[in-house]
RNA sequence: UGUCCGAUAGUAUAAGGGUAGUACGACAGUUUUUGGUACUGUUUGUCUUGGUUCGAAUCCAGGUCGGACAACCA
């Protein structure tokens, strides 16, 4: 790697093991619980792991950490692997934390024999007393000492199915003392006459995460476990065991996780806004999920280039929504085929214009390197443009439309606007304008010169669609910061639906999966809910929009 | 009244004893058949108090502030 690069902090710490020999070849691991979708901090997990096998060779894993039976379903397996695939990232090893279960019962088995285990028969309540407060030392119980042989068959039972959910638990044997409250011997195995996703009814016990954990690392060789800042006081028990258990030492290491503004990235708070119906599923294009993002019309590249620039640190982090919105911008700048739609409509008549049938011919792309080819657009006597293009009083440096003014109609001519009419309630119902036949798009001979180019839709070629804006999740920064429910705070207008937008014919090929830009309003891509006579556009996000009016 | 983690412009992130830099944002300008893009410029920062040192964002000590830790969740 170059010097210049400036490396984040884990970046350092495996170029120094690289570098030392300490390993031959980088291992990391991407560890979810099948338990809900992926969102964008899981993102920032998955380049991160990925990102770092690719820069320094080894590889990575994908391993479900599916110890809880009850909140685990296949459903979500599938949607994560799809999501990560998504992103760009292929997996070496398909695990999962249930393929261990033999192998973690055995350890506990090593743990019992050594005298570093107990079965305790508490209630939850109790073992919850006995554990002290973060500032007062826990209280060992009379299970504390059973025997070595009693502690063995009373495990034995447990996997037997001897008992009811609840009735006891294996715990470590480490120190009630501890500072740490997660070494203040931890439960490692809980009784859960539960069917599992993938072993079924085979079990009846199930190990915890922090007895899963480490083992599962140890066992696939995982030289660097990454996780999030959460897990720091975990260290200290995944340590443990790996040391009392004499495997493979892999070592976890921790950064901060992200939180990005007006969104929330908690999985309980998402599965509520799913089971509340609060938005439409996990792939809303709201949501934070990844395929929320898909849905939305992110592209993985931006989503990639979001997490390159957010940087990886140890300090707590808001991430503000700006910053992904510049990368999806940026990607879909250069990617996006242009297109002129109009989501306001209001009637343009070019008064003088007698012309039939005439085809404008538009560049597609002026970004891109081949300027993505070129595409016909009818033109007629009668257009569609946007309300807001017209202002019957304009303001100061108002380029658009307005009684006097001109502007030149995207890809066509100049008109300047003669006159408008007005409904009983004084709005604004149709504007007539003259154009100049000289000032025609590439052979303009006519030397005018306008600030402002508007787009339109000539009215008889024009088809239709619906179009989704979507606005921020939420209406404060933080909704976690917030007191109380963080549903309270759900944005009222995030999702307003305009069901009849007029768009150039063009358009109606739109395809599933490619980016759009409607010109002046922002990137759109068709929603998965499009069927061939009703389109259905969801805007990713807006242009940027340097007006200051 | 504990233990652990952290603190650099509005937001992130570099600088590992030697000029505090970069990106996003904001603001201003140039270019422009998208008030977009591109380009240029401006703006604002080392939590605090001491110490070590010729020299501290960096090392040390105390303080302050923020976060994590008492699920048979992960």
């Amino acid at each position: 790697m170059s010097e210049e690069k400036s490396l984040n902090f884990i970046e350092e710490i495996i170029e120094n093991d690289l570098k030392s020999g300490k390993y031959e070849t980088l291992v990391t691991r991407f560890p979810p619980e099948p338990n809900g979708y992926l969102h964008i901090g899981h993102a920032k997990a998955i380049c991160l792991n990925f990102g770092l096998t690719q820069q320094y060779g080894g590889y990575t894993n994908l391993r479900f950490d599916d110890t809880n039976p009850v909140t685990e379903k296949t459903e979500y397996v599938n949607s994560q692997q799809e999501d990560i695939q998504w992103l760009g990232f292929q997996w070496k090893n398909e695990l999962y934390a249930s393929d261990y279960f033999d192998q973690l019962h055995g350890y506990a088995v090593q743990l019992i024999e050594k005298g570093l285990a107990y079965v305790d028969e508490s209630t939850a309540e109790e073992i919850a007393a006995q554990k002290g407060t973060p500032t007062e030392p826990g209280t060992p119980n009379q299970y504390r000492d059973r025997s070595i042989e009693e502690n063995l068959d009373l495990f034995a039972k447990m996997k037997a199915g001897d008992f009811e959910d609840g009735a006891c638990i294996l715990r470590a044997k480490i120190d009630m003392a501890s500072t740490n409250m997660l070494m203040r011997d931890p439960i490692i195995y809980r009784i859960k006459h539960a069917h599992h996703h993938r072993t079924g009814d085979a079990w009846c016990i199930y190990p915890m995460y922090d007895f899963a954990h480490g083992q599962s690392d140890s066992i696939e060789n995982i030289t660097h476990s990454i996780c999030t800042l959460e897990y720091v006081s975990h260290r200290e028990l995944y340590d443990w065991f790996i040391a009392q258990l004499g495997i493979f030492p892999s070592k976890q290491y921790e950064f901060a996780r992200l939180n990005l503004t007006y969104t929330v990235m908690s999985k309980r708070k998402l599965l509520q806004l799913v089971n509340e119906g609060l938005v439409s599923g996990w792939d809303d294009p709201r949501m934070p999920t990844i395929s929320g993002l898909r849905r939305r019309g992110y592209t993985p590249e931006s989503v990639r280039e979001f997490c390159e620039r957010i940087g990886i640190a140890k300090r707590e982090n808001l991430i503000e929504l700006s910053l992904l919105e510049f990368c999806i911008r940026e990607d879909l700048n250069k990617k996006a085929t242009r297109a002129m739609a109009v989501l306001d409509p209001i009637k343009l008549v070019i008064t003088n214009y007698e012309g039939d049938g005439e085809i404008l011919i538009g560049e597609n792309n002026p970004e891109a390197e081949d300027k993505g080819g070129t595409r016909e657009i009818p033109f007629s006597k009668e257009l569609w443009i946007e309300r807001e293009d017209f202002m019957e009083e304009p303001a100061k440096k108002w380029f658009r439309l307005a009684p006097g003014a001109m502007v030149r109609l995207k890809f066509a001519y100049i008109v300047k606007c003669d006159d408008f009419v007005k409904d009983a309630e004084g709005n604004v119902t149709e504007i007539h304008c003259t154009y100049f036949p000289e000032s025609k798009s590439g052979s303009d001979t006519s030397g005018l010169s306008v600030k402002g180019t508007i787009h339109w839709v000539s009215t008889k070629h024009a088809k239709t669609a619906q179009v989704r804006l979507y606005d921020r999740l939420f209406s404060v920064v933080s909704p976690d910061a917030e007191e109380g429910d963080f549903k309270d705070y759900l944005n009222p207008n995030s999702k307003e639906v305009l069901s009849k937008v007029y768009i150039e014919p063009a358009l109606a090929d739109a395809t599933l999966g490619t980016g759009y830009q409607f010109i002046r309003k922002g990137y759109f891509c068709l929603d998965k809910d499009s069927t061939a006579d009703h389109l259905v556009f969801n805007r990713v996000v807006s242009l940027k929009d340097g007006w200051k009016g």
